[in-house]
DNA sequence: CAGGATCCCCTGCGATACTG
DNA sequence: CAGTATCGCAGGGGATCCTG
């Protein structure tokens, strides 16, 4: 992978529509969670992109892939360590996240205000 | 906007290929950058790009953009308190990131090893 | 200097169908 | 259940030229 900096590294491993979210379900539960409960999670997300987005962060290191040779097949994914070091960074994100999400519901009701 | 979950929000703001590395930037370097330095710093950037990304980030209360009316223009670019706040987030994410780049070239050297 | 306007392309993402 | 395989598209991003 090329990038011109760390920052743009960063946000090329875990950016993208759903890594973020995959990364913080999988910690949420108790750092397992099978392929179809991830997708249920993500509601409209196609295999196809969850695939493809796990293998993503298989290949990077995030994320580990566990697979029960049984009939139904059954695959487990859980974060590595190095997946778990960004879930603190999520959390902060999400946070951030959530305040500013509430900002703006109240200042809907407060720009009358602030334009007299 | 819309978003499914405060994750997903977060990545919207934040996310695409240049907007971190903008917020980075303007706050490494005394949270402030004219439009030419920033676009320097950015090296491949078209203006376009440059100016959408500012437009957005501003539309979205993270950047502060300042005109001077004079000839040759002069615009300067800072970051809100509310953008602020994302930078202890960008710098924890940034050292994550300069400690994986870090782990993978010192196991270009050491794969041979784990292989046996 | 700090952009705006156009045209264009690539790829990230989606829909659908199929399989061990 | 946990995926593959195809096909197709919209829009994020790029190249180039122009301007107050």
């Amino acid at each position: 992978m090329d990038y011109v900096c760390s920052v743009d590294y960063a946000f090329k491993r875990i950016g993208g529509k759903y890594k973020g979210r995959i990364i913080w379900y999988i910690h949420n539960f108790d750092n397992t969670l099978r392929y179809g409960e991830l997708k249920r999670k993500l509601e409209n997300i196609t295999p196809k992109m969850l695939t493809q987005a796990l293998r993503e962060l298989e290949a990077d290191g995030l994320v580990h892939r566990k697979v029960y040779h049984e009939v139904p097949p059954k695959v487990e994914y859980s974060l590595t360590d190095t997946g778990q070091e960004l879930v603190p960074f999520i959390r902060h994100l999400k946070d951030w996240a959530d305040a500013q999400i509430e900002k703006v519901k109240s200042s809907d009701v407060a720009e009358y205000d602030g334009r007299q």
